[in-house]
DNA sequence: TTGTGTGAATCCCTTCACAGCG
DNA sequence: CGCTGTGAAGGGATTCACACAA
């Protein structure tokens, strides 16, 4: 299962999967690459190729059951089962992600919330009690977390995350505008919502001209 | 000034900002390529490469003054002057991204925010009073918006960027997990949590084999 | 006939390697 | 010398185009 899949299929899988749902829900069977293409952003071309990747889901001259293939994008997205989340950071970021529900609907169960602030250790968030950070690696093991979420000041990101690490979880999501260095193995993405709008920054002063 | 510059260059191009502002407050007067892709990760060929896409800005044998380039970096990157900014949803990312010190910092100003809420409107969030959704289009036009950061649901996306659009705004943030369709000439980007979520799901879900 | 699965062609981005300037 | 700037090479990812299965 080592293959080596890009970041843009990924991506492009996620996509995918969230617009065989909307078709489900209408009921909706089958389905073209055509059709799965042009709600999104891609080709049936491109379509095709990243589900081929995996294996031939799809029936020549009639297309894909919406069904079967929203189960098989499932399955490969690690979608079907339950995780385990930490979120570190129990500030104005940490509170929106803690009740942001599309993670909530997609499997991803906040188990624990850490915060060094011993103003909010011990507030009860929903059924959760904020932790001391003091002792991430113990609670990291105790609820088996799988993945963390990183929100902390960018300073304090680094040392987090090294913590995290070396008390063996693999995945960490990152929203402290910092980046970090992990092993290897480790799965780490950046939320980077400043270098976002740098983007968009961008893209309007290259279309005034320089120093419009 | 209509080069076509690929994403991947902008997000590199904050990136080197970043660290030659980290280094510009340490006194370092000059940089290799090399030292400069040290820090982050990428290599010192690839910095010389994205440089040179707007110019020689190096000296040979000696390298880059820290000073010049991070102010060509802010000038490029359309950094150099402030950006008017409105937040459309007052929920609870609506308000981790008002309270979001990066943005200002990066000369990213919230000059107002609107929600569709009757209990919102009206509130003072700081020096900004929370507007009415529905007079979206005056309040872009008042305030001379430059930028659009959308933080409302889902479902509700597609119409509010759509009316943004029409009031000539053209560049938007999208926090709403929809995939939305904007002309062309409109520069969007998106923050798509669940999505990175989906991607460490996937990660782990390939490392312990199928239904693991 | 329709629409998938897939080699081949193409395009774009990254890396290499080195000429040339300070 | 040291390090930039850049053509050329290499490698990935996207697109094309078509054989083939339903």
């Amino acid at each position: 299962m080592a293959r080596k899949i890009s970041e843009s299929t990924i991506r492009r899988l996620s996509l995918y999967l969230r617009f065989l749902e909307e078709f489900e829900e209408r009921g909706i069977e089958t389905l073209s690459s055509e059709e799965l293409a042009g709600r999104g952003s891609t080709t049936a071309a491109q379509v095709r190729k990243d589900l081929s990747l995996f294996g031939s889901f799809g029936k020549r001259g009639l297309g894909y059951s919406v069904q079967e293939l929203s189960a098989t994008l499932r399955r490969l997205l690690g979608l079907d089962r339950p995780w385990r989340v930490a979120l570190v950071g129990a500030g104005r970021i940490g509170s929106a992600l803690f009740a942001y529900d599309d993670f909530r609907r997609r499997g991803f169960r906040i188990v624990s919330v850490l915060d060094s602030d011993p103003g909010k250790i011990g507030t009860q968030w929903g059924d959760v009690r904020i932790q001391d950070e003091a002792r991430l690696e113990q609670v990291l093991a105790e609820e088996k977390v799988d993945i963390v979420i990183l929100a902390v000041p960018g300073d304090a990101a680094q040392h987090v995350v090294e913590r995290v690490v070396s008390s063996g979880v693999r995945a960490v999501l990152n929203f402290a505008p910092t980046k970090l260095h992990v092993p290897g193995q480790v799965a780490l993405r950046d939320v980077n919502m400043s270098m976002e709008l740098e983007a968009l920054s961008f893209a309007l002063a290259a279309d005034d001209g320089p120093g419009a």
